[in-house]
RNA sequence: GGGCCCGUAGCUCAAACGGAUAGAGCAUCGGAUUUCUAAUCCGAGGGUUGCAGGUUCGAUUCCUGCCGGGCCUACCA
């Protein structure tokens, strides 16, 4: 509603200008919203236009009111000093709209989005961090839907490779367990607990005894080989912490449609067909010498040569293993080639690209990086490949809905009958920040193959990491160093088991949550009971998540996590609550009567009371309620999802504003009190149409 | 060294394209209608937006330089 009103407003606008000035090339109009409602409902700051049309604002202003003629659903036009053109909305025309619930037809004229979220490394249990990037991409991919498009969600799922290896490692060599016996575990009901444990146990045993480093890489070899023991381990493993990640993902409500292996991407030779175009292209080229020699490297993005001496190349550590990025100091696979310091002055461009400019992508015994496999993986997403995976299914969430997973065409599970994957016509990598530099790098490896329109819409989804206070970290009873105590924030890890599980803060959020249902609703039976309480835990989790906005690093603390109180979900969910037991006591169906609000309230009535002295609160409960599909355009178009729980939470706090200071049911006058039930009704809807756009549903009573 | 991000109230965070008196929550203190449930509402205190310049009608926002903090920067996966 909102959104149209806006979008005519600025059209007008412009057409008016255009016609007062001939030939003038004008600035773009902006259409604001005035910081107080009683300055109107739109604000239109005319200062821009005052060099080019070689007027005062505040003249522009006094012209496009007395010239622009009327505007379906605009009431008036006010100018406002220092040079705002003021606009007030036909508060009776946008309230039956609203009621009417009159939708816009949905644009299908983009194609297929894919969103790429999660991204777990299956190893070991979700911890906080997944938790944000799964809800931040969960929540992306149901405003997508809500605007209408058609969206694929994927989980890339890394099976291959040291973090996979160094749990096989802690079962076969610290636990001496048999395949037998690790079925047994993988079995019980948190598996990868127990591998958090475990994973976090072997990186010890590591930095005890560097020789047991031999161990590691033994065993990396044999899953690559395939078609072994340790092959086997790896993949009963790594396919029973999926699971886990799938059911403590579905427990909040994030489903995905298909999860692409590595191990697939790898053995279906994804890399070679990319790397014949890559070759073909100029995109990689082979280094005859330097400290690169043997490999075919790609310019690092964002970078360009200058003709100047290199610093030397400092030692890095830590290590990074696919969607997840390094989390320690650890230097247990310290094999790399130690970096040759460079004489100042001297000319080492052996190649175009300087050395310190270079990313590997192959190595010099022709194995390929990370990099490599992602740029053929997005290859494959844009349908620019020529290969496609097997495809079965894996995982049925209750409601029917299948996950696939990627197998080899070959295999005798794969399904001959499957849904498209891939082919799409836009991708969102939900990925933190620290991946900045790869995701750039396989972008412009699409680039540098030609494929600009690809390139042009391939997103970063990117986001800060959610870290530890030091308070949090002694809770969980970690002993921290000085210099951490006084850091605001610590970053989690996942290889010194250092981190809140995703499943432990759902079930405290759960248990705290069920208290307060118990002792406020003793008489409902427990499953009840404990379903509204799940409910709760959701939409606290789910909200806490959503309220930062992207580029701010979490510091998660319990008592934030886990408050109910003031800016949280059950806030807002606690609204709906109580706007339906209004309708619970006055046994109307809020549901059905939502669906007539215009046969309930007469256009008439809504233009009496929306308009009369005093109504201004009620109007920006209506106004509010109008801004759904505005707000979330806004937050499609910056992909910032804090947005929308901004306006949740605002228009929360209207209607508890509203509904403390008007007795509803008791109202004498019957039209007025069937105008403030229309209010409630409104508003009740829209909130659950954003909450369930958050992905947070709402408990009957609280 | 280079790249990216952050610095706003005691704490945690907002402020879309540069706009009107920089806003919320938590915490602290003081209050609230026997009503549609107080997981609520009302009020108070709390700010030189890290520092210094610049751009202009106007800067928390853009530019430059400092200061402080974080992340990335391997032939790993």
């Amino acid at each position: 509603m909102y959104r149209h009103l806006e979008h005519r407003l600025a059209e007008r606008l412009r057409q008016c200008l255009e016609r007062r000035y001939l030939g003038v090339a004008l600035p773009k109009v902006v259409v604001e919203q005035p910081p107080k409602v009683e300055l109107g409902d739109f604000a239109i700051p005319l200062f821009p236009f005052a060099k080019p049309l070689r007027s005062a604002p505040l003249k522009i202003a006094e012209t496009i009111r007395a010239e622009i003629g009327s505007i379906e659903g605009i009431a008036e036009m006010q100018v406002a000093p220092p040079g705002y053109l003021n606009v007030r909305i036909d508060r009776a025309w946008l309230a039956a709209a609203l009621a009417a619930d009159r939708k816009a037809a949905p644009d299908l004229s983009h194609g297929k989005i894919l969103v790429e979220h999660s991204s777990i490394n299956p190893n070991k249990a979700a911890h906080i961090g997944h938790l944000r990037n799964a809800i931040l991409g969960d929540t992306f991919v149901r405003m997508e839907r809500y605007a209408g498009r058609e969206v694929d969600v994927q989980n890339y799922i890394d099976n291959t490779g040291v973090q996979v290896a160094d749990v096989v490692v802690g079962f076969t060599h610290l636990e001496k367990k048999s395949r037998a016996e690790i079925e047994a575990l993988a079995r019980q009901p948190r598996f990868d607990y127990y591998c958090w444990d475990l994973y976090a146990r072997v990186s010890q045993w590591y930095a005890e005894d560097k020789q047991n480093l031999g161990t590691r890489l033994s065993t990396l070899h044999a899953l690559e080989e395939g078609g072994n023991e340790t092959a086997a381990i790896a993949e009963l493993i790594s396919t029973a912490v999926l699971r886990r990640h799938l059911e403590t993902m579905d427990r909040l409500d994030i489903e995905y449609d298909f999860l692409p292996r590595e191990s697939e991407i790898l053995h279906l030779h994804f890399w070679d067909a990319a790397f014949t175009k890559l070759k073909e292209a100029g995109v990689l080229t082979f280094e005859n010498e330097g400290k690169n020699k043997g490999c075919w490297v790609m310019r690092r993005a964002g970078t360009a040569d200058v003709a100047r001496p290199l610093s030397p190349a400092k030692a890095g550590s830590g290590k990074a293993n696919g969607r997840e990025v390094p989390d320690d100091s650890g230097d247990q696979l310290d094999d790399r080639i130690v970096a040759i310091p460079i004489r100042p002055g001297v000319d080492i461009r052996a190649s175009e690209i300087a050395e310190e400019n270079q990313k590997v992508i192959v190595r010099s015994n022709g194995t390929v990086g990370y990099v490599g496999k992602d740029i053929a993986y997005h290859m494959w997403k844009f349908g620019l490949l020529g290969r496609d995976f097997g495809y079965r299914k894996s995982y049925r969430y209750p409601n029917q809905h299948d996950c696939w997973i990627s197998t080899s065409p070959d295999d005798k599970n794969a399904e001959p009958t499957h849904p498209h994957f891939g082919d799409v016509a836009e991708i969102y990598n939900v990925i933190d920040a620290r991946q900045s530099e790869a995701q750039s790098t396989v972008i412009e490896a699409l680039r540098g193959l030609g494929h600009d329109e690809a390139a042009d819409h391939y997103t970063h989804f990117s986001y800060e990491m959610v870290a530890l206070t030091p308070r949090c970290a002694a809770e969980l009873g970690y002993t921290l160093s000085e210099e951490d105590k006084t850091r605001s924030y610590i970053e989690v890890s996942g290889r010194k088991g250092f981190g809140v599980k995703a499943d432990d803060l759902l079930d405290q959020l759960i248990a705290s949550a069920k208290n307060e249902v118990d002792s406020r609703h003793p008489q409902l039976p427990d499953d009840d009971r404990r379903q509204i309480a799940t409910q709760i835990a959701i939409g606290a989790l789910r909200y806490f998540m959503l309220k930062y906005t992207k580029p701010s690093v979490i510091a998660f603390d319990f008592k934030d996590a886990l408050s109910f109180e003031g800016e949280t979900g059950p806030y807002a969910q606690y609204a709906v609550v109580r706007a339906t037991s209004i309708f619970r006591k006055a046994e109307i169906d809020p549901e059905t009567f939502a669906q007539n609000l215009s046969g309930n309230v007469t256009v008439a009535d809504l233009a009496k009371y929306l308009t009369e002295d005093g109504a201004n609160e009620i109007w920006e409960l209506w106004l509010g309620a109008s801004k759904t599909s505005y707000i979330i355009d806004q937050c499609i178009a910056t992909r910032e999802p804090a947005y929308l729980a901004k306006h949740v939470f605002q228009l929360a706090q209207l209607f508890n504003t509203f509904y403390h200071g008007h007795p509803i049911l008791s109202e004498p006058e019957e039209t007025r009190k069937r105008f403030l039930l229309a209010t409630v009704g409104v508003v009740r809807r829209e909130l659950l149409r954003a909450l369930a756009v958050m992905g947070i549903s709402v408990p009957p009573v609280m």
